[in-house]
DNA sequence: GTCCATGCAAACCTTTTGCACTATA
DNA sequence: TATAGTGCAAAAGGTTTGCATGGAC
């Protein structure tokens, strides 16, 4: 386990403050989430811990993975592959939106006004109250543009025709 | 099997175009989603088609779907509930975001032209190609905060402390 | 008659749960 | 020492696949 970092202390507070109790487990799933910068899959960090010496079961990942969550220092984030992948929130900008190359699943994060404005006028118009949104736009990255990555094209010939 | 739409006629001449088998099972389970203007889930579709008297198996309408997604008639949504749905393409706004309530579940489709300018803005400034985006806004709709309906705060007492 | 689709059940994959055992506070 | 967590394996829930049978063309 590496030093702790800022993340680190506030997840042993948020144990403490629920009364639960601070595990060696806990804390090093905790660890391997708030020292990688990328969106990671349970199956990414029980590799991680397999790199540490770490042996943890599966279900201890997932229940941790639950309570980091609770505690809002880690935030859930499901791209449609199948299975969730975990981000950390300190240390970056709170809101930010998702671009994903379809090809590769490179993500990068950026951020955009834009859509805070969106989000605000939509609720409005409907009457609801917003409490997150989730912007992602999937395109191909210029790594796999430039290898001459194609995207399958099989619709109908004409689908906006009217027959 | 109710009398066949424009998307009813496109997908039959998808089927030839492609040299598959225009079956009884496939026209109907494309007939349900066709003749739905909602987000239906596989169970949905499959309670749909018994009510019809249809009876077909589960992995047809799977694989009759995986046709449908494929003929860009239909599009899968995945808003994170653990399972996929789907939804038809043909008379409504082919470009559309979801605003979905966290507590019943209920949706609505709203468009937004700040998002594909943020799209277009953003896949330029990465050099990415843009293919398609994704904007769900999560909230409590106008029925749920009537009732009352509450979010679970349960946080970090202070998420953004420096510690 | 040739392919391909269908239906059923088993397999698959991710995530959740039950339970005996162990560790925290 | 009491209470809660851990690990393992089984279960659960959605989706996919293998294979013998049946239907489309």
């Amino acid at each position: 386990m590496s030093e702790p970092t800022a993340s680190h202390r506030l997840f042993r507070r948020y144990l403490q403050e629920q009364g639960l109790p601070v595990t060696r487990q806990r804390m090093a799933v905790a660890d391997v989430v708030f020292t990688s910068q990328e969106h990671l899959s349970v199956e990414e960090i029980e590799a991680r811990l397999r790199e540490r010496g770490e042996r943890i079961g599966k279900a201890t990942v997932y229940r941790t993975l639950d309570l980091l969550v609770r505690s809002r220092l880690v935030v859930e984030r499901d791209f449609g592959e199948g299975f969730k992948r975990y981000e950390h929130r300190l240390s970056r900008e709170p809101i930010h939106e998702h671009l994903i190359c379809v090809e590769c699943g490179k993500v990068v994060e950026f951020q955009s006004w834009e859509v805070q404005e969106v989000e605000s006028r939509i609720a409005a118009l409907y009457g609801f109250r917003p409490v997150r949104h989730r912007l992602e736009v999937y395109g191909l990255c210029p790594a796999c543009q430039a290898r001459g990555a194609k995207l399958a094209t099989d619709g109908v010939t004409c689908p906006i025709e009217t027959v």
